[in-house]
RNA sequence: GGUUCCGUAGCUCAACUGGAUAGAGCAACUGCCUUCUAAGCAGUAGGUUACAGGUUCGAUUCCUGUCGGAAUCACCA
């Protein structure tokens, strides 16, 4: 039985008996906490094509539901809001139904969809801002594959261009043989140092440029240091041997550092794409779209798209001198990718400031004719910024990714320290488990903290404040987790088998909790469909709030009886999985105790 | 200048796609641990939803305009 159907088939009938009319698109919502009831039907678009009062309407079809619907047990008319209770009974086979836990995954659709997230740069270790990408995109993929979709986790590693030449050339001015192991410095960070080394140097020799009399733009261009690093870009893409071989290092380390902190962070891809084997990529797409009279060359060579219709402006797909732009190359990935997977969908996890650009990308493959266009979604999100402003890298004023996780986790042993020394539980936990369970915590703590936000807005990170332990925070909801855990082991204990099918003193807030364990489904929905991790997040959080009411209200091992008891430890076994579900579909872990 | 996004309590965020008296968490204040884990629960206080119009039974939500913030409009990626 579902609730939702069987109330709006009811109440279909109720106006095609009542007064003839065939209504579609019957809205239910929940109802407003101050009244009684857990059902509202909405009653006003229909006054004026019934001719009647608004309450009167709710009044009759309220009546209606009442002596019809073997599942209301009272309605209440306010104004044009009718509100509907239901029988306990009613709610008793909800959760009879929830305990047979077949909501958590949806059947196999036959439908694969390719995420592409995290794609860092290799001369810099990672960020803030890439760990708001990195669960973003992993989150999406676990949810999507709960919903029934094949998924495939890709990340496209930019590992070519003037950046990285920028951080060899550093190495090979300073670095004197320096490796990750004789520094003791992890691969990412050791290639970020130079890079900051390059743009130090370079800035000096810009400074003094102008000092002899050169304007900024000059200067800029003349510094020798970007000069030797543009000499060193022309050589690798030759193949120059000892260049080819200096970046194969280097890049190697880089990769060993990001790789460990995927590792730290509980994430993973099941493939990766490289820019240096897909550059060149998409200059057969240009030619294919001149001749469909898609672009059109200027005299200088170049080719363009003419968007103005669309409402955007011309846009350069090809230089003058034969070389890629960056969309050339996203156009022959695009295609690349689709020739690998045949992907239904394909969701690029990239900040907001390249909307323009996958507005782009996605029209020109529409024009192209590309029937996988339609299932392309840039799924956009703002900047993380810090109290002083944007993060800049070669400013300093990043918070780099290692560090900041060491932090939280840092803060999150203190924190639980000193909790179990308050109720001297500290010696119940081995020093593995505690690590772990400081990791889990501050872990979860930092992952909630980024996406409990919708993803289109910006976050503003406060070092001092924002990764909480407490409230709308990760620490409470795996703490729910771990109380309910610990309720059910001492039941298991002395263990009964009481039936509940009989109990009938069902509380309110058990009834409130019910309703929200089977929103479950609604809430993975509708995340899907909008893209929003936070929206389970959010989800999940209230269940945690709803649970921790009925636990302070409603004893459990000392129930009034063997069936309340029976029946509130289904709600618990109920709860725990389902926050354990939508905590998992966020990326984060859960702990039996804590 | 054009385009896009954002503006909600002191702070950080919600509001089920147009519904009822705009809700949470921090921070502040008051209670509750000899009873299943107090990272919790109960309560107080805090709002002209940036501003001005419009659409209608009803607007934080849709439309127009104004103000403020951000991004983008690169032969960078």
């Amino acid at each position: 039985m579902n609730i939702n159907e069987t109330l709006r088939a009811f109440i279909q009938q109720a106006f095609q008996e009542i007064f003839g009319k065939k209504v579609e698109n019957i809205a239910l919502q929940a109802t407003k906490k101050e009244f009684e009831g857990t059902h509202t039907l909405v009653v006003f678009p229909f006054s004026k094509e019934l001719g009647e009062k608004p309450a009167d309407i709710a009044q009759k079809i309220g009546n209606f539901l009442v002596e019809k619907c073997p599942i209301v047990e009272k309605c209440n008319a306010v104004q044009g809001f009718l509100n509907i209770s239901l029988k306990k009974t009613a709610w008793l086979l909800v959760a009879k139904q929830l305990s047979e836990k077949k909501h958590f995954s949806l059947p196999a659709k036959n439908l694969k969809v390719v995420v592409e997230y995290s794609s860092p740069n290799t001369n810099k270790p990672l960020h803030l801002g890439h760990l708001r990408n990195i669960f973003l995109g992993f989150s999406i993929s676990r949810m999507f594959s709960a919903y029934g979709y094949q998924v495939h986790k890709t990340q496209i590693i930019n590992d070519r261009g003037i950046h990285i030449c920028k951080s060899m050339l550093a190495y090979e001015l300073f670095g004197k043989g320096e490796t990750p192991d004789s520094s003791g410095l992890k691969g990412d960070h050791l290639i970020g140092k130079y890079y900051v080394m390059f743009d130090k140097l370079y800035k000096e020799q810009v400074q003094k440029l102008i000092a002899e009399g050169l304007t900024e733009e000059e200067a800029e261009k003349r510094a020798e240091a970007i000069q030797k690093a543009q000499e060193m870009l022309v050589k690798w893409e030759k193949g120059d041997s000892q260049v080819v071989e200096l970046w194969k290092k280097l890049n190697g380390w880089v990769y060993e550092g990001f790789n460990a902190t995927y590792a730290k962070l509980g994430v993973n891809f099941d493939s990766v794409y490289y820019e240096s084997d897909t550059y060149l990529l998409g200059k057969d797409i240009i030619q294919e779209g001149l001749e469909k009279g898609i672009f059109y060359k200027k005299e200088d060579g170049s080719i363009w798209i003419d968007l103005t219709a669309e409402g955007l402006d011309h846009k350069l797909v090809l230089r003058a001198d034969g070389t890629s732009v960056y969309i050339t190359q996203d156009l022959g990935t695009a295609d690349l990718r689709y020739k690998h997977h045949q992907m239904d969908k394909m969701i690029y996890v990239v900040g907001n400031e390249q909307d323009y650009h996958f507005k782009v990308l996605f029209l020109i493959l529409k024009k192209l004719g590309r029937g996988y266009a339609d299932g392309l979604h840039h799924l956009s999100y703002g900047m993380v910024e810090l109290p002083t402003g944007k993060m800049k890298s070669r400013e300093g004023t990043v918070v780099d990714a290692d560090d900041l996780i060491e932090e939280v986790i840092g803060l999150a042993k203190a924190k639980t320290l000193e909790k179990m020394q308050a109720a001297r539980t500290e010696s119940s936990f081995s020093e593995v488990e505690k690590e772990k369970l400081f990791e889990m915590i501050g872990l979860g703590a930092l992952k909630y903290f980024l996406l409990k936000i919708d993803p289109h807005k910006k976050i503003l990170y406060n070092p001092e404040e924002s990764v909480n332990f407490e409230g709308d925070a990760a620490p409470f909801i795996q703490y729910t987790h771990a109380r309910i855990r610990s309720v059910l082991r001492k039941a298991q204990e002395n263990n009964t088998n009481a039936s509940w099918e009989n109990y009938a003193n069902l509380h309110s807030i058990e009834i409130t909790l019910i309703y929200q364990l089977a929103e479950y489904a609604n809430a993975l929905q509708n995340a899907v469909e909008k893209y929003a991790p936070y929206i389970l997040a959010q989800y999940v959080y209230e269940l945690c709030k709803i649970f921790s009411i009925f636990y302070a209200e409603c004893p459990i091992l000392k129930a009034e009886n063997a069936e309340a008891m029976q029946f509130r430890l289904l709600l618990c076994e109920l709860t725990a999985e389902t926050i354990k579900q939508g905590m998992y579909l966020l990326g984060i872990d859960v702990p039996e105790k804590m």
